[in-house]
DNA sequence: TCTGGGGTCCTAGGACCC
DNA sequence: TCTGGGGTCCTAGGACCC
């Protein structure tokens, strides 16, 4: 049978997660800040109106959020991951192919049948999800991701549709992408626009009747690619199968400067820690780390980064190793003087578990054994108690200038036993 | 005082080989 | 006096996404 894509796209997440357990804040003004409460990286609607930029760094807005009693919260992805895990659940329950694209998105395909049945099968799905979990959702319905992406838009910005707009089979799909800025086009960023602009292409549908080989030219064929997803020539499909990472990325800015060498090593072992922790959940392997050192870009003193890659004698997921390997490049790397404002580790060469062939030695050293049982053991223990219950090499000094500035942060409500909302009789 | 983090894919250019 | 061409692999950097 035909199908069509259907995209679920969780109405401003991470607001509409931190209000779950607060609904005192129901139409109320809510943000949610990055790491170390640096930018607004979600909105409710009503921060929308009041014109809190996507991306604005806290401090400009400080003013808004006084003058207009914005509630503000700290980044909580313990809290975000598992809501993400609930709404994907209910997705799955419905539907057998579910490609969780994000955390707060989803494709899935659903068969082809009368436009009136998809839009009701749709506002089933959108009922479910928020009777079981409470999140709002909006779902867009098109022959192609590209498409799907923007019925979403339209799904999610006119009230008459509620939430759920369907293209598949519109006759007057030129009209609505005639009224949509190309830049809003799935894959089209800020320097594709401006080139896409200095061809007088300002709207999808200008984007949609563009010259091939032009676009092919310029674009490359991410862009060629675009173009027949608009043309309704399905190019990008369904990727339901969880696949291996390429890379693993663990990087944190400070909460503040770090001059010395023995906070820095602090990080990186914390963050080597985090990103072996990531391949043992994933049951691969990675062969090569890299790791950076840097001063921040809006510092004024000296600036100073740089980074070494280091191929490993065996891939490996065991943190012992990895932080032996990112220790003896951060001696190297490091040059006193400087005020470092972040550092992170990449893993990469990542193979799922076995699938490399080892050295024939490896087997013999006692340590990999050794290695295995302390990792398990410390994954068991790390997940029942919480992440730093065990650690390497660390000291246990309060305020660490490393460690993240989260002031704002709402309780672990769904993943930590301590911190379980209490209901209360009233009267 | 205060500016996030984690990914993917593509291309150009250099190194190297025959 | 003469100084090719083609293929592959790797890496850095760009662009984009959420």
């Amino acid at each position: 049978m035909k199908k069509v894509f259907a995209l679920v796209d969780c109405n401003n997440f991470y607001a509409s997660c931190e209000r779950l357990f607060r609904p005192d804040l129901n139409g109320k003004p809510v943000i949610v800040l990055s790491n170390n409460d640096g930018c607004v990286v979600a909105r409710s609607n009503e921060a929308k109106a009041l014109g809190i930029p996507m991306g604005e760094p806290l401090f400009k807005v400080k003013g808004l959020v006084a003058k207009h009693k914005v509630h503000v919260f700290s980044s909580n992805y313990a809290l975000y991951g598992d809501l993400s895990h609930r709404v994907m659940d209910v997705l799955r329950q419905m539907e057998p192919d579910v490609e969780v694209y994000s955390i707060d998105e989803a494709f899935i395909s659903l068969p082809v049948t009368k436009e009136w049945n998809r839009v009701k099968y749709a506002a089933e799905l959108r009922e479910r999800i928020r009777k079981q979990v409470g999140i709002p959702v909006s779902i867009g319905i098109a022959t192609t991701k590209t498409l799907a992406k923007i019925a979403n838009r339209v799904a999610k910005k006119e009230a008459q549709f509620n939430g759920i707009f369907d293209l598949a089979s519109n006759s007057q799909i030129d009209q609505v992408l005639g009224k949509i800025e190309v830049n809003d086009v799935w894959g089209i960023g800020r320097r594709s626009t401006e080139k896409l602009n200095n061809r007088a292409i300002y709207t999808v549908l200008d984007l949609k009747r563009a010259d091939e080989t032009w676009v092919r030219k310029h674009l490359t064929v991410v862009g060629a690619r675009t173009v027949m997803e608009l043309n309704g020539i399905s190019c990008i499909s369904l990727e339901n199968a969880p696949s291996c990472p390429k890379s693993i990325i663990t990087s944190r800015s400070f909460g503040h400067p770090v001059t010395d060498i023995d906070n820095l090593r602090e990080a990186v072992i914390s963050y080597v820690s985090i990103a072996g922790e990531k391949l043992r959940k994933q049951g691969v392997e990675a062969d090569t780390l890299s790791i950076f050192i840097t001063t921040g870009p809006f510092d004024e003193q000296a600036s100073y980064s740089n980074n070494q890659t280091i191929t490993l004698h065996q891939p490996t997921s065991s943190t012992t190793e990895l932080i032996t390997a990112a220790l003896q490049s951060l001696k190297s790397l490091y040059r006193p003087g400087y005020r470092y404002r972040k550092a992170g580790v990449m893993l990469t060469g990542i193979t799922s578990h076995g699938y490399r062939q080892r050295d024939v030695f490896s087997f013999l050293q006692p340590t990999v054994k050794e290695d295995k049982l302390l990792m398990t053991a410390l994954d068991r223990i790390n997940s029942k108690w919480g992440r730093n219950t065990i650690q390497y090499g660390m000291t246990t000094a309060e305020d660490k200038p490393w460690s993240m500035q989260q002031r704002r942060k709402s309780p672990a409500y769904t993943t930590n036993w301590q911190e379980l909302p209490v209901a209360t009789a009233a009267g």
